[in-house]
DNA sequence: TTCATTTTTGTAATCATTTTAAATAATTCA
DNA sequence: TGAATTATTTAAAATGATTACAAAAATGAA
């Protein structure tokens, strides 16, 4: 996608063909995805792919500020390539994180992103955990 | 200690020595300690101790709630013996993980502690990240 | 083209965490 | 008490995510 290709550029990342494949299936799978699901799912269009190359293109990604790199799950990093301000939502029962827009969060992540005390912020991640709705339902 | 004995009880767990020994250092060492730097401190006090028991206590209290499993830090999981709600801060430089306690943080993780939608939640874990002022004046 | 730089790749190494099974300690109740 | 059951601790091995490294491939500039 031409879309992609600008997209990177005018983040100051140079798109090459790995970049844009990884970058549009974050865009277009607001799943989390780990690096092992980006890895399966993007083999079968690049078969040159190394893990390596998913590690250092999603550390850059979450340099430039284009993506996220989520903390929320313990067993490994998940990413969001989805930048506008919001929390997250992991279900403990089958591990799915889903996105949560508050309209209270942007507005808290804007007024604590400048200075807490004398300390410098630069990011904020807001991580819920419970049970999602399927999940809950399925007890019953 | 005697009260961390009777703290330990009080939250459905039977206070071994070691449980005792680690739920002192947490409740002495307000420093989001890791599991390393739990173990090489207690090891003169406990010549015995074991790593595993170190993880499986620390889940233990982790699922009773008289400890916090952090995972701000992306390369290994914090843990805090202080359960009020408060977020943290982890300084980018020196990887030095920080409390803040904000007025309206309590507020917030009530508000949101119930339910958002159709989610059962049960925590809330804010992170934010930075320089803090030692690194930061460092730099200059 | 040729040279220099950037990007990608595969392999091996590292390190936190989990699994497993045995050893030890504590508790129960006959 | 003391044998039997249960809970806890331990050490060693396995797992799995991530990083380090060095070579190969691709790209860009002169």
């Amino acid at each position: 996608m031409e879309q992609t290709k600008d997209y990177l550029s005018s983040h100051g990342i140079r798109p090459s063909a790995q970049r844009m494949a990884i970058m549009d299936y974050l865009l277009s799978h607001k799943t989390h995805p780990t690096v092992e699901e980006i890895y399966t799912a993007l083999l079968p269009l690049l078969p040159t792919l190394s893990k390596t190359t998913l590690y250092n293109t999603l550390k850059l990604f979450s340099d430039k500020k284009v993506a996220l790199m989520l903390n929320i799950d313990e067993h490994t990093t998940r990413f969001d390539g989805d930048v506008k301000p919001h929390a997250h939502f992991q279900c403990q029962v089958c591990g799915r994180v889903y996105d949560i827009f508050q309209e209270e969060l942007p507005e808290l992540v804007s007024l604590y992103k400048q200075q807490i005390g004398k300390l410098l912020i630069s990011s904020v991640e807001i991580s819920y955990k419970g049970v999602c709705e399927m999940c809950k339902n399925k007890k019953d």
